[in-house]
RNA sequence: GCGCUCGUAGCUCAAUUGGAUAGAGCAACAGACUUCGGAUCUGUAGGUUAUAGGUUCGACUCCUAUCGAGCGUGCCA
């Protein structure tokens, strides 16, 4: 619709000129301010300006009506323009807001490590990397999602360590010596009984074993992430493992030689990332010849890189923001472009319990699962709920007010208004398809603007993909539901003369609402 | 100390990325048709956008300083 709206514009504005819908609809169902910018150059009053391109529309049938005011330029479109929008996409649900694009993205997100289940705080991440992946394939992106697993270093050891323990003490009479720091959540009790009952308690005699839990332990965790996540209705194309990819290590590291990106120094070797833009230069390797994390992401970006994509998105959580630097200077030596790598920062989750902050850390084990609330209130209102905030701000929650499931939940809300539409149908025993030929014509101002509101999802996508603002696509549509309560509430529809012409409105607000939750994840309820 | 992300109604968050009168939900108060399902709707109240300057036709948005919060500042991940 944007699209039909910006060319035709085009034919009459010189330059470049925003687009925009005006606050209120009353002023118009599109505005442009083109008119101050140009009173720059044509050294006149943009009211004046205004007034003279508004005479130029007036042959233009996609509008109706185009009117200056205070140097804003309102555009008012016609039924007929709208009628037709509306026709194509009732006849053409899964075309409707789809577009084809010639870009290709790989995306990574929660990558979270695999020596726990994934708490609240990953939920967050995941909820948003894959509902970004499902737009961006509706607009015709070619997205691939990818889990980063962190399946080598030290905290695979401490998780096998700790199991170790928790098995020993439970299962031996030897003696026990916990370290400072080890994972005690109630899965390392789980695991160990899975283990006593797999390998026998012997295992847990002979810290030998440790090793052996390790790698049992870890893949035993990733099976459990991966239901965590298909419980939310989160898939990925692809796992990539650290430890596949440091067979690569050699490759990568020439080429960081070769390109004069690294340095010996203490006898261990450094990454000049200062030169690109990093607070300090960077071990990659250590003195015993152990590589550090940053090596694995490295050769990880490295392998990215190698396969060719245009785009390249990263959502990480936000204590990892000070790891961008080093990574994009590590990409920029390896020869790639840097620019082509966005990282989103998913901000810290805080939870409150009865108002009380609920301080969450793994190692405790006092965490809040995200299976356990998937489980309290559903995947559905779990993903609307992280959906509705940016990304990048600080979001806190009270876990309690999360487990209602009465009308303070607002996914309800916006179920409601297309549960309402679908029953509007029944009762007037017509279906969509002995209405979608009736014209809208001579609509009044109400029924018009609603038209017009459920015709902006495919924009509203595009907005939400492009500025990586998911906050946008469910102000929308919680605006769609509420103008059609509204709307419901004044107008009666069954039994009047425009009864077909409303259904036919209605029709397209269901469509829009049951496209936008499918791409949130949310399955549009027929009845509730 | 330095760096990053922020600071908007009592609370949780928006604001078309520099545009028109800063908006929603929750909480509070007052109301609505014996309904095309009230899981809805209407109204009232609530703001010096942390503070002080600056940039311009125009600032919640950009710049500078100050105050405050969270995170980072391992050769942990």
């Amino acid at each position: 619709m944007k699209k039909s709206v910006l060319s035709t514009v085009k034919k009459h504005i010189e330059g470049n000129f925003a687009l925009e819908k005006p606050k209120d609809l009353s002023f118009g169902h599109y505005a442009t301010p083109a008119a101050f910018s140009l009173a720059k150059v044509h050294r006149k009053s943009p009211m004046i300006i205004a007034e003279e391109l508004a005479k130029k529309f007036e042959q233009e049938d996609i509008f109706n009506k185009v009117e200056a005011l205070k140097g804003y330029l309102n555009f008012r479109l016609s039924d007929s323009f709208l009628d037709q929008k509306t026709t194509e996409a009732i006849l053409n649900e899964n075309e409707f807001a789809s577009d084809t694009k010639d870009e290709s993205i790989l995306l990574e997100f929660v990558s979270a490590n695999p020596t726990g289940p994934l708490h609240i705080g990953h939920a967050r991440g995941a909820v948003f990397g894959d509902t970004l992946c499902k737009i961006g394939k509706r607009l015709g992106y070619n997205i691939t999602a990818e889990y980063y697993v962190n399946d080598a270093g030290n905290q695979i050891e401490l998780l096998g360590l700790s199991l170790f323990l928790a098995g020993r003490e439970k299962f031996t009479s030897l003696p026990v010596t916990w370290p400072q720091e080890f994972y005690k959540g109630e899965y390392i009790h789980d695991l160990s009984l899975e283990a006593n009952e797999k390998f026998g308690k012997e295992i847990f005699e002979d810290e030998k074993n440790i090793q052996k839990l390790s790698l049992w332990a870890k893949d035993k965790m990733l099976e459990l992430i991966k239901k965590d996540l298909f419980r939310a209705n989160i898939l990925f194309d692809n796992f990539v493992s650290e430890r596949e990819l440091f067979k690569e290590w050699e490759k990568t590291y020439k080429k960081l030689k070769d390109n004069d990106a690294i340095y010996e120094k203490e006898g261990k070797i450094w990454l000049k990332s200062s030169q690109k833009g990093d607070e300090k230069d960077r071990v990659i390797v250590r003195e015993d010849g152990r590589e550090t994390y940053l090596a694995g992401d490295i050769i990880y970006h490295d392998k990215k890189f190698e396969r060719g994509y245009d785009r390249y998105i990263n959502i990480w959580g936000a204590d990892h923001h000070g790891y961008i630097a080093r990574v994009k200077a590590a990409i920029d030596f390896l020869g790639y472009d840097s620019k082509k790598l966005q990282v989103i920062l998913s901000q810290m989750v805080a939870l409150l319990k009865g108002g009380q902050p609920y301080k969450m850390s793994k190692r405790a084990g006092n965490f809040i699962l995200m299976s356990d609330v998937v489980e309290e209130i559903g995947a559905e209102a779990l993903r609307f709920i992280f959906l509705t905030k940016k990304s990048d701000t600080h979001l806190e929650f009270d876990i309690e007010t999360l487990k209602t499931k009465d009308s303070s939940n607002p996914i309800y809300y916006i179920q409601y208004a297309h549960a309402r539409i679908n029953q509007l149908f029944e009762k007037s025993g017509k279906s969509v398809n002995q209405v979608v030929n009736t014209k809208l014509e001579n609509l009044d101002e109400d029924s018009k603007n609603l038209l017009f509101t459920a015709l902006l999802l495919p924009e509203v996508l595009e907005d939400s993909f492009e500025s990586r603002q998911l906050q946008k696509l469910t102000d929308y549509l919680r605006s769609l539901a509420t103008f059609y309560h509204q709307f419901y509430n004044k107008h009666k529809i069954i039994g009047t003369k425009n009864e077909e012409k409303l259904l036919k409105l209605s029709a397209m607000v269901a469509l829009s609402i049951r496209v936008g939750l499918k791409l949130m994840g949310i399955k549009a309820k027929e009845k509730m």
